[in-house]
DNA sequence: TTTGAATTGCTAAAAACTTAGCACTATGCT
DNA sequence: AGCATAGTGCTAAGTTTTTAGCAATTCAAA
């Protein structure tokens, strides 16, 4: 089992590697104006060339720009982030997690939305045990 | 609103806070042993002074030793990772990352919480509309 | 073409982070 | 009391990260 890249990256590396998570690709000036207090344009660029030598991200030429993008796969990146998350503050309890994100949101969760998750926990009563 | 603390800290002040966030307080020691790659006892020591006058962590003495612990109450650290994470890797669909915490653990989850989860569902589609 | 705007690669310096080790203090055991 | 053990505070050095800016390149419009 890998570890998450994410834990040995740096200030920098991460915020940007946060918004090519959220973006899944960008450019440079998108990344730049994406992160908290913007370092210059051009450390941007060092950052993500970096990142590109340590393999987490690689990039595609579009014209006379470089478009960014996260190596790992979404659906990967996203199960090492819920690990995580749910390891670092929520005890371990998958259940708990699950919680605290319905609180968050059940203002705006839909009804239909509220309909696919009860069925899909059925789901989970059925095939699990 | 504040932005999250995390964000602005260290590779290295990050892992720490991790981990007093999974243990809610922890001596040096202790820090140092759940830190991946530990570096020297000192180091983590320092790493906690730091911290701790940056206001992101407290301590008590407990005999000869400092005790420390995250100064923000965990139900505040706890939302705020909730919507990192929703945001960053969800697209902001609190339903789809309510899903792949679902898929990651429905071996896992009891009946019992299964019941649970539904009945707190209900209630949110009773309240919320 | 030629020019201007937008990009990139690179390098070296500045800033920030991380570390080790020494000197000192408190605790508990004998 | 005296000693060993386990802590702490601090400082200075080492390492890594972060940054700015210059020179070269690409593209598109005039």
């Amino acid at each position: 089992m890998t570890r998450p890249l994410s834990h040995s990256l740096s200030r920098r590396e991460r915020q940007i590697m946060d918004v090519l998570h959220r973006l899944q690709e960008a450019t440079a000036a998108v990344v730049r104006a994406e992160v908290p207090s913007p370092p210059s344009y051009s450390a941007v660029r060092a950052l993500l060339r970096i990142l590109e030598e340590k393999g987490h991200v690689r990039h595609v030429v579009d014209g006379p720009r470089y478009v960014y993008h996260p190596v790992a796969p979404l659906e990967a990146e996203r199960e090492s982030a819920v690990r995580h998350l749910v390891r670092t503050f929520f005890d371990g309890s998958t259940q708990d997690a699950m919680v605290a994100l319905l609180d968050s949101a059940d203002k705006t969760l839909s009804r239909q939305q509220l309909d696919d998750l009860t069925s899909r926990i059925d789901a989970a009563r059925k095939g699990g045990r």
